[in-house]
DNA sequence: GACAAATGTCAATATGAATGTAAATGTTTT
DNA sequence: AAAACATTTACATTCATATTGACATTTGTC
């Protein structure tokens, strides 16, 4: 169990998590002094007290970003959650991102999914079942408009089609290949593919499952 | 909730807005710079922190289209949150939750795992890998006590061996079939298998997607 | 298709504001 | 007396912003 709490940095942890929990960022030494109506290097002394006792966890010198922790150390629920939008639909000329193209939003523990303007794509057939993705899985992906080898991308062709696929480069053209011997690769020229996404995870509701 | 604009962040994306409602296309770099009265290249950076912050998103590189982007919209994901452990060994006195046995938290969207006391379980090995069941991934499971034939089910075997296999039950045995050929469908008598739980779901973490 | 203009990108650099750190010191609580 | 709490001040670092200039790419026009 953790060192108990004095009355004060109680007062400041609790204010940490209102403030994290609406702001999802901490606030700065200041703004926090000027709310609790001390000054700012009290407010970093009990910060260090926090941090001694296990409450919170601060990264590297000089850097605003603060953790609360859990009883077991873990990160609290509150910085873990991560809510990214499901694309029912990806688009070249349109926006991607609107919300006719939604499906919904998807919540995810942030610890597992690093990342920023993450989305999720749901994925339609079985040409990656090798690799694991199944018809209706969720695939996680990172924005990104390159892809290195063998990588899993989203990949838009001819501005129209969007797939999720392993990506080759080759000399003089670009390779999808699925992972299912029931498909073929495709090759195709530089200005038919658009780089969207990579995969960077996978998730599968109770339905992916039945039999 | 996306993280604050600073002041002048907040102009760009205002002044971003109302040319692209005027125009149906976004203004460029330099005329952007001209009206804002700053360098092109100064735009061209704050055009960058929105995209970070998650406020617009540009297409490929060298590309002049750009969109607005909405808010993913926060509403109820604190019914949706849903913290379920993962453990580690799994044992048949089923004090599951003992502290030992955790090897920390995940946490999951509700909506997608309904259940109660669903606990998570780390795939180890592949044997069930044309189940699109991958080592290091992660099974949602729901906490049973017995099984339908083809479920795929977190069974203990001999009171020791935790196993994730598909279920069968047959007049006078019961199989636990992998899926995958490199492995043995393995019978059992009655007794020697305790069913712990049925996998209702995935999760795939960017290592399991590492090449 | 060739060429020039317009446009986006990148790197190096600079500056002021905001922010975290540290030290010295005083006050209150236990 | 010791720990917790607080202040003030000086300093180091980071961040947002901005500039300039060279370069790559796209677009429009002939």
């Amino acid at each position: 169990m953790r060192l108990q709490l004095t009355r004060n940095q109680q007062k400041v942890l609790d204010y940490l998590k209102q403030e994290i929990k609406e702001n999802k960022i901490s606030p700065s030494l200041r703004t926090a002094a000027a709310e609790l109506a001390i000054s700012h290097a009290a407010v970093a002394q009990t910060f260090k007290a926090l941090e001694d006792k296990g409450y919170i966890r601060r990264e590297g010198r000089y850097s605003r970003t603060l953790h609360i922790l859990d009883d077991v150390g873990d990160l609290h629920i509150a910085q873990r959650q991560k809510q990214i939008p499901v694309i029912g639909r990806i688009t070249a000329g349109l926006p991607m991102y609107a919300r006719q193209e939604w499906e919904g939003s998807l919540l995810v523990d942030a610890k597992i999914y690093p990342g920023q303007n993450l989305f999720a794509l749901k994925i339609q057939g079985n040409s990656m079942k090798n690799a694991g993705i199944l018809d209706q899985d969720l695939a996680i992906c990172e924005p990104r408009q390159y892809a290195h080898n063998k990588e899993i991308v989203v990949a838009l062709i001819h501005h129209e089609e969007a797939t999720v696929k392993r990506f080759f480069l080759h000399p003089d053209f670009i390779e999808l290949r699925p992972e299912n011997p029931d498909f073929r690769s495709q090759q195709y020229e530089f200005d038919e593919i658009l780089i969207q996404g990579k995969v960077i995870g996978i998730v599968r509701g109770p339905k992916g499952l039945e039999i």
